[in-house]
DNA sequence: TCTGGGGTCCTAGGACCC
DNA sequence: TCTGGGGTCCTAGGACCC
């Protein structure tokens, strides 16, 4: 039978820095304290990124601001993140996993799912209870573990009790285990979504299971529906374990102070730049639109994209695409002050399957760039002045 | 008290083509 | 001069995940 399970590290990021804290004996073991990873409020970095079992029950959640999270306990622990430790982790947990099966799909950096076929639940069971117990011996924190044979139901049951623990979550089990927990807990219901449910009078996901779907498709779209198919415990998506190609790079960064100048904005441009810039040139992509973003002191965003002429990779054509989209927000919002900014490359390809065609006369002649359409301003002159007729297309594949 | 950074997917509206 | 519907692509914004 086919059975699926998720398997989610116990507060993972203050796990890994504990795990690491008592290797090198510089450090506390964060796990069974009040605690939590935290940015740095003075650089406006300030919000919990994770936090420990016991800082859970003092009401402490992920996202909250730190200074919020120390009036809650004034006597939390807090250590900064470290990325780079959380990477070599979960490489080691990853790895350790594929030593029972190749079909794993890894949903984040701290969780995966398996798909096994075995004999019976209780084969399933048994495996679980020596993952779990291997990753706790061999690498010295714990999981979490959701059985069943749908990824959302497998997804949920990791989220039951903590930590280190195996739950399972088949089908049958669903009116008992899941539909009197808050549609908040649902896979997929975020803030905005159960906001518009709680307003249709869905407070469990028991009360979605059981409601009328064309009622929440038509307040909710194409994802009520697929909240309400996640309810009934209904999910056809495969466990893949082949690793998808990257729709975009990107990177962003929120300063210390507001940006009110072009002064202040290009410098920070430039480094965003060259960073998407040296991630895309390892990873061999180049590409064909570039994004910039900024989030106002108003927490607004605006976001504006270009097609690039041809497909780029250097952090100088990136940061001249940029830059001129960070000069036509401004010219929209003239006065405003920024908090982030952020540079993201999409329409990625790879480099080597870049056709020899890409210098096509088309490619050449097709303006890309608003500021950059001397041609069209030139063929609207000539149409102005001499008419529609005038001046027309030679090929179908030239557009003017 | 003061709100991160990395992503993916969906939708609405407009342009353009047939 | 006006009418039109379907399909596709692009852009900006929003929702969601960890």
């Amino acid at each position: 039978m086919k059975i699926i399970m998720h398997i989610d590290v116990n507060s993972a990021f203050l796990s890994w820095t504990s795990v690491e804290n008592i290797k090198t004996g510089r450090g506390p073991d964060l796990r069974n304290v009040p605690s939590i990873i935290g940015g740095d409020s003075a650089t406006r970095h300030g919000i919990v990124v994770a936090k420990s079992i016991p800082a859970k029950k003092y009401g402490i959640k992920t996202a909250d601001t730190v200074a919020s999270a120390f009036q809650r306990c004034p006597d939390l622990v807090m250590a900064p993140p470290d990325h780079g430790l959380y990477t070599r982790y979960s490489r080691e947990m990853m790895q350790y996993i594929r030593s029972y099966t190749d079909m794993l799909e890894q949903a984040s950096v701290d969780e995966c799912y398996i798909q096994l076929d075995l004999p019976t639940r209780d084969a399933a069971l048994a495996i679980a209870y020596q993952i779990k117990d291997g990753i706790r011996n061999k690498l010295g924190f714990t999981v979490n573990i959701g059985i069943s044979d749908k990824k959302v139901l497998a997804k949920t049951a990791s989220d039951f009790e903590k930590p280190d623990k195996i739950h399972t979550l088949f089908s049958e089990e669903i009116p008992d285990k899941m539909w009197h927990l808050p549609i908040e807990t649902l896979f997929m219901a975020g803030k905005s979504s159960s906001a518009k449910l709680r307003g249709l009078g869905i407070r469990t996901i028991g009360d979605l299971a059981n409601s009328d779907p064309t009622i929440i498709e038509a307040h909710l779209k194409s994802h009520g529906r697929m909240l309400y198919a996640f309810a009934n415990g209904i999910d056809d998506r495969d466990v893949n374990p082949v690793r998808e190609e990257p729709k975009g790079i990107g990177n962003s960064e929120t300063t210390s102070h507001d940006i009110r100048t072009v002064e202040e904005a290009f410098p920070l441009i430039k480094r965003l730049s060259a960073s998407v810039s040296a991630r895309m040139e390892k990873k061999g992509y180049l590409a064909g639109t570039i994004v910039l973003e900024i989030k106002f002191s108003d927490f607004t965003k605006c976001s504006r994209q270009t097609p690039c002429r041809f497909a780029v990779k250097s952090s100088e054509e990136i940061e001249n695409y940029a830059i001129r989209l960070y000069q036509e927000i401004m010219e929209q919002n003239l006065g405003r002050s920024i908090r982030l900014i952020g540079v993201r490359a999409v329409k990625l390809v790879k480099s080597e399957e870049l056709p020899p065609e890409q210098l096509s006369i088309s490619d050449i002649i097709k303006p890309t760039y608003k500021k950059d359409q001397k041609l069209q301003k030139t063929l609207d002159m000539i149409r102005d002045k001499y008419g529609e007729s005038a001046i027309h297309k030679g090929k179908d594949n030239i557009n003017f």
